[in-house]
DNA sequence: CTGTTAATGCAACTAAGATGCATTAAATTT
DNA sequence: AAATTTAATGCATCTTAGTTGCATTAACAG
């Protein structure tokens, strides 16, 4: 299905991704927008991005649903095989335009990947 | 910390999973000890186990906590950088003993990885 | 402007994981 | 082997991410 109607809601959330192309935790937006929006918009609001190949998602370490910004994707595949990294000190999380490559698995159809690399980011690492 | 006392919850953990060497989510984990142990108990062991290098956990595609049993790791170091398949019809995940190579990120110090690869497992893909 | 229905708000719910505290049972000492 | 110490457990409660059902609202087509 996807996004049909352009709403406030969605404009606002689309902005938020628009200014930096950096990713935020569902927690972190629905704390941003919760003025102006319920979080079940929020939930619901990502479900169709991600539909639309306009936004995808991952987890993060603790496993909290993060998001970002697609690049390269479509309403039918997304395509991103860039890893993440997310500080252990800071919990700010970066997308990675690294190219990792995933060895074939025998017998096995891999469709997506999750690679998330911990550490500490420059900021922290000082 | 680590583990200082050899309880019998311990070894009752410790023996599922040392039959096969196949991680398990923690909700299974919890499942399958339901009757001779409590869930708050199953959290803390498993946290005293990974403390000691025996256990190293990750997150499923759905944020879900697994663990299964290290190889290569001690009390003071998780060295634990084999990737991880789960299916996406099944949910079951397996370990992967295949070596991922991970590039250096500039101004990053990565000591960990997660490296979940989703797709169709050998029993699902027929 | 009007009607249709996708999208939203709201409240309630579910489930994973964490926590405080009293009780139990390993391990150590006597 | 009994007494002592305290790590480990059970239990109840809490927290919070994410979901869901339903009534209401607001895009958008005609």
């Amino acid at each position: 299905m996807g996004i049909i109607r352009k709403t406030k809601a969605v404009a606002t959330v689309l902005q938020i991704f628009g200014e930096k192309n950096e990713p935020k935790s569902v927690v972190q937006l629905i704390e941003l927008v919760k003025d102006k929006m319920n979080k079940s918009t929020v939930y619901r609001i990502l479900e169709r991005l991600e539909q639309d190949g306009i936004i995808h998602s991952f987890n993060g370490k603790d496993g909290l649903k993060w998001s970002a910004k697609c690049e390269g994707c479509s309403a039918g595949h997304h395509s991103d095989k860039h890893p993440h990294f997310q500080c252990t000190k800071c919990d700010k999380v970066e997308s990675l335009s690294v190219e990792i490559k995933i060895p074939s698995i025998k017998n096995h159809k891999v469709d997506s990947t999750d690679i998330l690399l911990m550490g500490q980011c420059e900021v922290c690492s000082v």
